[in-house]
DNA sequence: CGGCTAAATGTTATATAATAACAGTCGGCG
DNA sequence: CGCCGACTGTTATTATATAACATTTAGCCG
């Protein structure tokens, strides 16, 4: 991925994107002695079904639906795992849940959100303003989260 | 402010600070026909006593201790009223608000939120990267959302 | 294999954050 | 004054997230 291009809001061959991102998840765990359990891998199918964030109890109840497990605490321990382990992101400003377009790589991820669609848009950008005041006042940067909120191409050509 | 300087996490004379921050928003309420009401102007206050951010129900909290409404529509009104006129910011990342730092004047803000003190330093920033991939996907951008999470220079001295 | 241990899951309950809906009140203006 | 729109009061409910503890499972080691 070309750095500051964003993946998902863009045509593409979602099977295949859904395909790979699940075999990349797998590969990466295999990997890191991390065990992708039914709930965990489930979850990350669904969210790997479109690029729309999903809220928390949104995926419950497909889980639920599939005898997964009925509580809250099923879908947000599989969706730590997941955002932990940098499979997937919390989108803050919706209080929802994407699969990460590339899983396993370390990146600061940025998020074109559409507000029309709910889908989201992911890229790796280089935030180097924010470094900078980072920098400007001695503070150490752990986690940043870089969103924005509009209208895709798509929802703007078909309203 | 300088560009990209963040404000609030470095020592200043916070009485001035708080002092500042109320009597600008007085003139732009004056200005623009807002009524800056008891809840609304003591809800500013609030927020300016630090640059600490406060949840919705902390605000609360200390607006039903001195009898101005104990139900939560009282203070999300008030905080939206200050979010939506440019008075005080939502920090996603922590379900927070605190007092603009340059209130009125229309601005991307970014956020530096210090994770031990809960102290939060505000930088205008310019978001080139974000905005590429805004241009390169087409996408409308009409909100963003910039936040950094870590230790704040004062708190990795005294840990 | 058998049993130990750590990780993961199941479940109940509760905390925290935010909004819907509608009735009542206030303030400016004709 | 009396109307109207903005603001407030209040009840109830929805949405998001976690605490705590019991139970089960998977992998390891003897």
């Amino acid at each position: 991925m070309a750095e500051g291009v964003p993946t998902g809001l863009s045509p593409h061959d979602h099977a295949a994107c859904r395909a790979d991102g699940l075999s990349r998840v797998e590969a990466i765990c295999e990997d890191r002695g991390l065990r992708l359990t039914k709930a965990r891998r489930r979850t990350l199918e669904i969210l790997l079904e479109s690029h729309v964030a999903l809220g928390a109890y949104e995926v419950l109840e497909r889980l639920a639906a599939e005898g997964l497990g009925a509580q809250p605490p099923v879908v947000y321990r599989a969706l730590n795992f997941l955002v932990d382990n940098g499979f997937a992101h919390k989108i803050e400003g919706r209080n929802g849940f994407v699969a990460c377009v590339s899983p396993g790589a370390e990146h600061d991820p940025a998020f074109l959100i559409c507000r029309a669609c709910g889908r989201v848009g992911e890229a790796t950008i280089a935030t180097r303003e924010l470094d900078r005041s980072a920098d400007l006042s001695d503070f150490a940067v752990e986690r940043t989260v870089v969103e924005a909120e509009g209208v895709c191409a798509r929802c703007r050509k078909e309203p």
